[in-house]
DNA sequence: ACCTGAACACCGTTCAAGT
DNA sequence: ACCTGAACACCGTTCAAGT
């Protein structure tokens, strides 16, 4: 937006700094590096600074200090780096060990497993919707869940369409999280976006809207996530629960 | 991709098909008709037919016999047009009258009545994942749902944080459906990819994902839908019950 | 009030070519 | 095996101008 015109070499110096926390410039020392796993570690970290949308083959190839052609060797197109980038989510995935619990609560263990892995990058987690059975670390995922949810007696097709609704809504839950999960727009501009929402709320008739306006501290943003998180999953466990065909021994 | 480098007069008299089913021509009888619900109505069709990718200002423009920047007249930019389309559906909810049925009975007919009109636009739901509260449509389902929540004993914070989270798993419903939401693709290519997805399945270790193996039918793809929405549906609700804090009366 | 024309800064992607 | 250069067909958007 400052500087329009200015062509890609300027920025050939660009840190990547990658979703562990660490920083991989590749100006002068690291040069000759790029590989998959690079790639995919800085569309993440890309993802989590600026937003999805700022994920761009151009985009990638100049952090990497690069030609964006050079991103073809290594993917075929734009939509199999999603794919890494997805499947790099999932993988991170610590699934517990099988325990002698009830079913329900080695459950809410996978779901909340899943939640961790997935937390910490709510732009990308999207990406994860219709690419959890195309990873191994996404089918053990699956796997793991169907078991416990057929050992509490679900038939095969039910035990198909919840397990799969719920680990879906799990992602959608990191998506959809009141704050504002895209973005994670700088501290000056988000400050902002929350007054002007508080400001659409406290504009509206009392009258016709008494609930929402009464909800409103908690709709405008996320004061505690961890509540947030730890609410909604007990809300999906308890709703498996709550429709299962037959009871336990 | 058939015909490159073809300019877009040609494509002027190109058919609108209405969400609704009606057909809207614009090519010679109903110029200079471009309202913004014309547009709006004409883009969720577009996505209905080819996904939202497939929406595009441009695409849009031809579609209407105008050009490109005609629709900046009518929208300050694409995301406002987003926005109309968003709001267009959550428009559609059909509320239910407020009855003596208990809350979770009641909760249960909102929740549907927001699925079954997101139901038939499946591109198109996710965008009303963060536009619920900016519409009086949205706001009058959030309310009502609210009311409900908070009626069974539910604090202002719990029932905000669950009823939110409640809306947007059911946008995810719709959106996350196995069989794929996305593009709606024509009998041939579909048949493709049920083909290779399935070939997918198959080629799996039958010793390492068993469930996976087991529930594959209906992980691929969506033979009874109505079961599928019926089911996640109760799961919803039966989960906020089951997390209700205090007994009703 | 409503629309056009030309232009700008972006995209993803292909193809031939370099080392 | 890995990367570059030039080109193509797209995007959203601005700005001045037409009627």
């Amino acid at each position: 937006m400052d500087a329009p015109n200015v062509p890609d070499v300027i920025h050939l110096a660009s840190p990547c700094t990658s979703y562990s926390g660490r920083v991989t410039k590749r100006s002068e020392g690291a040069r000759g590096r790029l590989s998959r796993d690079v790639i995919v570690a800085c569309a993440i970290a890309l993802a989590d600074a600026e937003g999805l949308e700022a994920v761009t083959i151009r985009r990638l190839a100049q952090e990497q200090g690069v030609t964006p052609m050079a991103m073809y060797w290594h993917f075929s197109d734009k939509d199999s780096l999603l794919d890494g980038m997805a499947e790099s989510l999932v993988a991170a995935v610590k699934l517990p060990e099988p325990t002698d619990q009830p079913w329900d609560e080695q459950l809410h263990g996978i779901l909340a497993a899943f939640l961790d892995a997935i937390r910490p990058h709510p732009a990308v987690a999207g990406l994860a919707l219709r690419r959890i059975l195309t990873s191994p670390s996404g089918l053990a995922l699956a796997e793991q869940a169907l078991d416990l949810i057929r050992s509490a007696g679900f038939s095969d097709e039910w035990a198909a369409q919840a397990g799969s609704f719920l680990l879906c809504a799990v992602i959608t839950l990191v998506g959809s999280q009141p704050g504002g999960a895209g973005h994670v727009l700088e501290g000056e501009a988000r400050d902002q976006m929350l007054r002007e929402k508080r400001a659409a709320m406290a504009a509206l008739p009392p009258a016709r809207y008494p609930n929402v306006l009464a909800a409103a501290p908690w709709l405008v943003a996320c004061p505690d996530e961890d509540a947030y998180y730890a609410l909604n999953l007990r809300l999906l466990v308890q709703g498996i629960k709550g429709i299962q065909p037959v009871a336990p021994a």
